[in-house]
DNA sequence: ATGATCCTACTGAACGTTTGTTAGGTATTT
DNA sequence: AAATACCTAACAAACGTTCAGTAGGATCAT
């Protein structure tokens, strides 16, 4: 692995970790065991560094979701293998998910167009498809955020959640937390087509 | 409103824009008018006074809901318009809510349970309830959670969702979003139950 | 009523540290 | 000889924090 690699999938854990200001490049230098003028010798500043580790951690995580969509499931299949594989990733790549909560937390025009449209866009239309097959007669865009938002709200809040009364441990499981969100948006479809 | 007050509510504003690391204390003492000295009059340190700021910006919140509790409606009024609350508040408060994804984001285990018990507690327990009382058969901690994470996650992602193609204004509009939330969770009930 | 005393709310200037960034130099490779 | 990858050392600026001092109102004995 190059310096340059490794500067930046240093700085991916611990921007996500400590936050853009949070992070001082003499830190970063010090987790990758090089000089401060090193990093300024790979990368003109600090705010450059950042945009490039973000856009680092977002470019391999597109293609996780194609082996969802070329198995020949039913629909119903692979909307519960995509919602499973979804928490898995998450819950997985825990820094990539932090680093997504901040870029949206600061919400940059700029930055979320590029996001969407580099990133995510491919993903969220063949969800948008999914959704089109299960129930035609809604609003596949709405449908599609209600997937993600359901899977993402469990993991970005299970922190906070483990101290409401009624928690349980298996709530912090992936099976069984991909199961309720599952099984409701597949109960849900039922009663709109029936 | 007391010096005191002020700062504490400019805090929670620029907190919530620049994040804690992000706001400095001769920033903070430019926005209210006042010299570095007298906020460290007020407050012994700079983490103390975000502690403050936080608590301060949720102290309030707690009751909001409480309207929609005691109105006589059936039970599936009573989600429709606990979701239509939610919605309103998260999207009328800014600050609010970009204040709280911070403290997520940070997810300090002490601070999260004080949140957790101080604050939520009793507005969950009772949307649990309500929970119980239209699909008794399923997990009420997880329903809720169910509930909260659709609402939430359409107004935090607001800013990248516009990018995706399929996207109109009105998914923007509260009332389009809590209708679409409230038949897709009441369409599951149903399905559950018959 | 008046001067002495005390408390609260504040200021300006400074403390030492850490920040992002750069200049100049040195090995190693091409 | 030229380019690459790195170093040490320094820069000015900004950082959190503190300290000595002051203006003004309340409280008190005289």
């Amino acid at each position: 692995m190059s310096s340059r690699e490794k500067i930046l999938s240093a700085a991916i854990v611990l921007f996500a970790k400590k936050g853009y200001s949070g992070l001082s490049m003499r830190q970063l230098a010090l987790a990758v065991d090089l000089s401060v003028a090193a990093i300024y010798h790979h990368f003109p500043d600090k705010n450059t560094l950042y945009l490039e580790a973000v856009h680092f951690a977002f470019s391999d995580k597109a293609q996780v979701f194609d082996q969802v969509w070329e198995s020949g499931c039913s629909a119903e299949e692979k909307l519960a293998r995509f919602i499973r594989s979804f928490i898995d990733v998450m819950l997985e790549d825990h820094d990539f998910h932090r680093l997504m909560q901040r870029e949206i937390l600061e919400a940059d025009p700029e930055r979320m167009q590029l996001l969407a449209h580099g990133v995510f866009t491919n993903q969220f239309c063949l969800l948008m498809q999914l959704a089109t097959e299960l129930a035609p007669e809604q609003d596949a865009h709405l449908l599609a955020t209600s997937v993600i938002g359901l899977a993402k709200y469990y993991i970005e809040y299970q922190p906070l959640l483990k101290h409401f009364p009624g928690w349980k441990p298996e709530h912090e499981m992936p099976e069984v937390i991909a199961a309720h969100i599952t099984t409701l948006l597949l109960n849900s479809f039922k009663a709109k087509t029936a």
